[in-house]
DNA sequence: TCAGATAAAATCGCGC
DNA sequence: GCGCGATTTTATCTGA
């Protein structure tokens, strides 16, 4: 529910500026992501423009980020050894 | 392909070091994005805390996009019009 | 894997051919989907000799179905708010 | 423009009635575009009930239509030989 | 050829 | 935990 029942009624004016103020907060951070997912994609278009395949720079950026998961993973299973031989923590 | 046939393999460095750039600049920036993305659900996060439900933020905050979204088409297409019966342009 | 692990490799017979027929079942759907994504096309084509231009029909097309969903939308907040004030369910 | 300019205007009624038959129709077969696309999801519910992976099917659908459009793309460079050849024709 | 629209596919998060 | 719906991302298509 939008408020919690049982929550006092008369702090209605508080509670419409409170999710006023909680909408516009995302509203405005929402308009933030969305100029940087145009950023990128000006970026993918300079690319383009200077010969480079969009698709595959895709490719690229993506195999990079799964190499970055599967290391932090790695460490994280690492971490879970040492801990359990009590090594570290 | 990555580079366009019939470009000149003797600037391959060159192209790596355009392509590495290409390629941080996009890590860079969806990394910002993903920042922000974070914030956003924080945002919602706050206001459940507060006693608001996220799912009818959600739904408003949509809704208000929407009507966004219709006024801009609202005024394409009267722009539309006007340009068919030649009155701009 | 195509197979849920564990599941019996004797029944692969079997399995062949459920699969054969859901694939069978998939691609004859989409040739149909096809079908009528080419009749919406000549539809407007058909449009566009008569005189119109498709441009605009798109956008009313368009704007059309928009009202649609942000009816639906109105309809389901609604029914958040009043599950919310436990007037419903 | 949404009449050719030049159009006599007092046909308003006629072409306001051409124009709604154009959407009603382009609507409808949107309609049933829909309910394919729906039943299609359902066939690899289906599927992924009865222990398929959903994923490798769509691989499965995907690489039969390339290879579907590999065989008549063969078949268009065949007759363009055989007619170059005024073998056919 | 190019961006912008459209559709397809993958991923995420939530409730049951 | 798993389907299911919403969101996001990727790819295809079309019109300028």
């Amino acid at each position: 529910m939008l408020l919690t029942l049982g929550q006092n009624m008369d702090s209605a004016t508080v509670n419409a500026s409170h999710l006023r103020s909680f909408i516009e907060r995302i509203e405005k951070l929402e308009e933030e992501k969305k100029v940087i997912a145009e950023d990128i994609k000006e970026v993918y278009s300079e690319a383009k423009g200077t010969g480079f395949d969009a698709k595959i720079i895709r490719k690229i950026v993506s195999m990079r980020k799964m190499d970055r998961e599967k290391r932090r993973e790695e460490e994280e299973i690492l971490d879970l050894y040492l801990t359990a031989l009590g090594m570290i923590e």
